[in-house]
DNA sequence: TCTTAATGTAACAAAAACATCATAAAACAA
DNA sequence: TTGTTTTATGATGTTTTTGTTACATTAAGA
């Protein structure tokens, strides 16, 4: 599992030290200094999180996370705001646009990579783009597309994406908010009922060579994703 | 999982509103009017999230926040605060304080329910996910399944909570009281004997490999998950 | 042995959870 | 713009689960 961190700070010093810490965690950083900069590196293979200073000159980092919260595929990027003491304007702003948290600065590393830690965890690992095969069902992430016994099949954007987070988290129950969270995003308010007609219409796309019995109702609990009989 | 939500609102309307919404959504409540009535209620166990009115009399809520937020235990209750529309200087006091998110009334219960959720999601720690396996049984929370010797069993979600509960607490006995409140869940009113009727599909479910002997009566007592012939 | 309290079991009705469908709104493409 | 696809939701139907009751069985002490 690659875990790919953008750092965007335009202060060499800052950038430097959360380098060295994400580094020493064992991540691979990548580093901006500014607007234009961090657009450059953002792009497939997607960073897993991004590092965001509040404060880049002409208030730019609101600017970024906004314009990657509105994009379907850069949505998903889990994003630190970094704010500095009393900024707490930025907060608001922060999580208003979309922001999975934020640490104000002067931080600890240690509660940086905390924050880190959590925000991970709970993040999709969006970096996989290799193909996922599972009994004969398909999936390439690169070229978007999904087969069964080498037949194309049809379906709409969202099932596409369950499905991916299906076939990449297999074997675990996720319940519907869960679901929610991972394939819908953060801050998207629908209605849990939503989860299921969703995966009546993943079921009914991958039917034609039984696949649908992949997706498995785990009553009270939630959807799991399994090779195995139930 | 305990998700209980503590309420702290002095206009009935509003609060009534939120105690439905909630509920609607499985969630526990409890209510207070007043900053004396709320501090009453955060003692164990502590509810799991506080929705906390900013504009408390005497801007008392504030009061509350900040004093939480200084309690060692009571500071990783994660709050919600309730604002006004327009009142940034609360926004903002807020997070200063140690709030953990807000919203602005007036707003739709859906809104308010996903940040529940991302907040929640946020604070809590993924609680033992171990497998457990006594004798060949094997019990697997992630993914929500029980096994014994390598076939799959089947049952209802109430008795796999109680399998759970019981394969983590073994050699112990556990009364019908006790066992509704681990694993049903307090202020819930249930039968005493329904325990009994549970136990049975339990150790139905578990009996084709003759794991039903690991579930022993104790007569007068309770029951006890024991692997020692009793 | 008999009595009695405690536990086991099956059946049933009510509730909850889930599946499915139709529809309107929203997003998108031509 | 118009037409098409996709999405979210409420309504409705279906299945599973749940709690309770009534009766059967068991264990323990008198």
């Amino acid at each position: 599992m690659s875990r790919r961190v953008l750092v965007v700070e335009d202060e060499l010093p800052i950038r430097d030290m959360l380098v060295f810490a994400l580094e020493q965690k064992g991540y691979y950083t990548l580093e901006a200094e500014t607007y234009t900069e961090a657009l450059d590196k953002i792009v497939e293979p997607y960073p897993d999180l991004i590092l965001l200073d509040w404060m880049l000159p002409g208030g730019s980092g609101i600017q970024l996370a906004k314009q990657l919260k509105q994009n379907e595929y850069t949505r998903q990027i889990p994003i630190i705001m970094l704010t500095a003491r009393g900024e707490e304007e930025d907060k608001i702003r922060g999580l208003e646009v979309g922001a999975d948290d934020y640490v104000t600065k002067p931080f600890s590393p240690k509660e940086l990579l905390a924050r880190i830690r959590a925000v991970m965890r709970r993040s999709t690992p969006t970096s996989s783009e290799d193909m996922i095969q599972v009994q004969g069902l398909k999936l390439d992430p690169v070229s978007h597309r999904v087969t069964a016994n080498e037949d194309g099949l049809d379906m709409g954007p969202t099932e596409f994406k369950l499905l991916h987070f299906f076939m990449s988290h297999p074997e675990r129950v996720y319940s519907r908010e869960q679901l929610l969270d991972h394939v819908w995003g953060t801050n998207v308010y629908v209605e849990d009922r939503t989860v299921d007609v969703h995966i009546r219409r993943l079921r009914k796309a991958i039917s034609t060579h039984g696949h649908d019995k992949l997706i498995q109702t785990v009553r009270g609990a939630g959807y799991r994703f399994s090779s195995k009989v139930s």
